[in-house]
DNA sequence: TTCACATTTTTGTTGCAACAAAAATGCAGC
DNA sequence: GCTGCATTTTTGTTGCAACAAAAATGTGAA
């Protein structure tokens, strides 16, 4: 008999898996740019930072490297991807693609009660962005987008748009000190919410192209002055 | 570092580790159609088909799920996804922006050995037509295509579009028993080598995008024909 | 200092057992 | 036949420990 019946811990709530909750909070804190870029993670870490064992943090990193949410930069570490400029270019492209896809669709289907969400949700903007809560202001920002790309009926498409969310949101990381001297995309939205107002498939796409480029600008300039900052 | 140490790492090959493998052979069956839509996958199933254990399987499974390869029907149970007709249309039409995307890219970067290697996935197609080895046939078209998108210089983009082929390869299994009364896709694939060789972009979206096209009339009749079939 | 090497510590992986809950099955009663 | 309910079987989840490998650290010499 090599092992005794070993101690069997029971936990009584579980609606959620713990795996699940894992993965969901791990991918909220990457888009939302907690984590700096580099920043390695280790199982045991992110376990005792989740108050969960090893297996479901585990299972939480797994899904987050299949996903390309984080990278092996060696045979026993997962980082937080750094994006170099190329990197950024590209996700950028693909960015304009398919949420320019889900935009058009997005204004054939809306309904002027979707429009008073986007209202309210500009309205949390706004209000974040005088307070300087910027990171609070990031996030209104992701639901003002989601709201929209959610409106194309294309949950597919979606979750697509989702995991590239996932892929730039550490560069975010590194727009928080300095962020928005001006106001973040907020005349883009304003066109958006016109367009779609008026069911213009082609202007509500134009306006998030023009959002999603304006943001590409604004984190090209942040990281090269981070990377001059590491640099010099 | 000129100097070996005596100490050298002498398996350089990538030691794979299990939860990889098991995700990597489970994805690929999954491309190839080789479950059928609704088919019930479970952990210690899975374990013993790829000689696993529970663990390395389970891994899988969850990668799969977080991917949208594999769906929960149930509190307990994953299946692989149908796909309804609304749910293939909206996939092709993000393939359509994606791959027609990435065929645009390629058409500036492709050289003429790219084409050579082309003509040469091909001539397998062909062949393995000609001698009715569908499944063969299939897993070769995957090549061409991707053969032309890595030709983007864009991974991001490539390995986004590789997750919608996951999601519609389950539709290929309704494929196979009556598939490829003509050529598929042949006359697209001539044209769009030719469009590379030119490095005509708008030519290369264009075929790729016909041949996409002619993949969902060929998958949305044969999946209609199997609703058809369950329902008489 | 810097480099190379040896030692220690950290870390990911994997298999497994027990549990809880869902799914399958059996069965009685109609 | 079918339906509803209780029982049995199947199944996913989770924590854990042992192991191997990688990373970190220390050490000494040039």
């Amino acid at each position: 008999m090599p092992d005794i019946p070993k101690k069997v811990p029971q936990v009584e709530r579980a609606m959620e898996r713990l795996g699940d909750a894992a993965y969901r909070q791990m991918k909220e804190r990457i888009i939302r740019g907690v984590y700096r870029p580099g920043h390695k993670l280790t199982v045991r870490a992110v376990a005792q930072d989740l108050d969960v064992s090893t297996t479901p943090a585990r299972d939480a990193i797994n899904r987050l490297t299949s996903e390309g949410a984080l990278v092996y930069t060696g045979p026993k570490t997962v980082v937080v991807p750094v994006l170099d400029s190329t990197a950024l270019r590209e996700i950028t492209l693909t960015r304009l693609a398919l949420e320019g896809l889900a935009s058009e669709q997005a204004a054939q289907h809306g309904t002027p009660v979707d429009v008073e969400e986007l209202k309210s949700l500009q309205r949390l903007i706004n209000s974040a962005l005088d307070e300087k809560r910027y990171a609070e202001a990031l996030w209104h920002n992701k639901e003002f987008h989601f709201a929209i790309y959610r409106l194309s009926g294309l949950p597919h498409l979606v979750s697509i748009i989702e995991s590239l969310w996932l892929r730039i949101g550490p560069s975010l990381h590194n727009l928080y000190p300095e962020f928005a001297e001006e106001k973040y995309g907020v005349r883009n939205h304003e066109i958006a919410m016109e367009a779609l107002e008026e069911r213009d498939a082609a202007s509500l796409r134009a306006a998030m192209e023009n959002d999603i480029r304006d943001g590409y600008r604004r984190l090209k300039r942040a990281n090269q002055e981070k990377e001059g900052d590491c640099s010099a």
